[in-house]
DNA sequence: GTATTTCTTGACAAAATTACTCGGAAAATA
DNA sequence: TATTTTCCGAGTAATTTTGTCAAGAAATAC
């Protein structure tokens, strides 16, 4: 899994429009200024988020970008997905599509295979407005335990 | 987060190390031939978890590493946490210990918060043993979702 | 004691990724 | 047309990851 600023910078991005009422549009300035990062690399992220339609631009004097759904509706996982990269844990898969054990597929794989399920699950389950509502402590709960014992 | 190939190396060398009957012990080489991995990498990930307890190294002709204790009570999260370092995902917050944002404590904080928590309680209930049973697919659940509709 | 095998330590270097910059073009408004 | 804003592609600096290398120390076998 991958988790940089990229992915924290567009969630911040987006919360920042999720604030703003109705269809107000905001202007990639505004938000580097008010969340103190480079506006040219936020230009990046909001024009990869544009291109998967998750946000709207519009061009010209008062231009800016709006949410292209409602907060409630935008989950985290999308956001994240879209300027990480799909993330995938499986690390024990080359290039070629094997594992690089030469025993073939590892016994780690199925591990990290379940841990990016379990992180896309969790991201899957906050949306925007969560965040604008602070619902988000305590979602966290313990896996299933599978009882082999 | 954090989750390079250092902690997945980590976790495959352990769990051979979890295969092997008793108290034998393995050569460093060994493991990084049938994984297909530097071995002089694997030399420094074994170090760090062998200052940490987690495994013990035995000197001499015939020596090589084993678990310190048993594959049911060592946790993925142990290995992980050792070799990458604590996992803070609190991203948004600087060296200074301050958000990065100019209002202080940012909106995003408590969710990368939650998800470290979340990470780390899926890793902290995995352990060795589980991997070489292979008990581990299927213990994703959906974060309890907190009424607030 | 000597040789052998292995771990131990630290410094260093290549490769990959991340983070960011820059220059300009396109669209909309005035 | 002039200004403001997003759009787009390429390029670069900084950092992290992923190793490599060389020399030393400990334990065992002989």
């Amino acid at each position: 899994m991958k988790l940089t600023t990229k992915g924290r910078y567009a969630v911040l991005a987006l919360t920042e429009l999720a604030l703003i009422k109705d269809d107000s549009l905001v202007k990639i300035t505004e938000i580097a200024v008010r969340q103190n990062i480079s506006s040219t690399y936020l230009e990046q992220l909001l024009l990869l988020l544009k291109n998967s339609g998750l946000v709207v631009g519009v061009r010209g004097p008062n231009g800016g970008y709006r949410l292209a759904a409602p907060p409630e509706n935008i989950m985290i996982s999308d956001i994240v997905n879209i300027v990480e990269g799909r993330m995938e844990a499986k690390g024990c898969v080359s290039k070629t599509g094997s594992c690089t054990g030469v025993s073939g597929r590892c016994m780690t794989h199925d591990l990290w295979d379940e841990l990016s399920r379990h992180i896309e699950l969790f991201l899957g389950q906050v949306s925007l407005k969560d965040i604008i509502i602070g619902n988000v402590l305590g979602r966290s709960s313990p896996p299933r335990a599978l009882g082999v014992e």
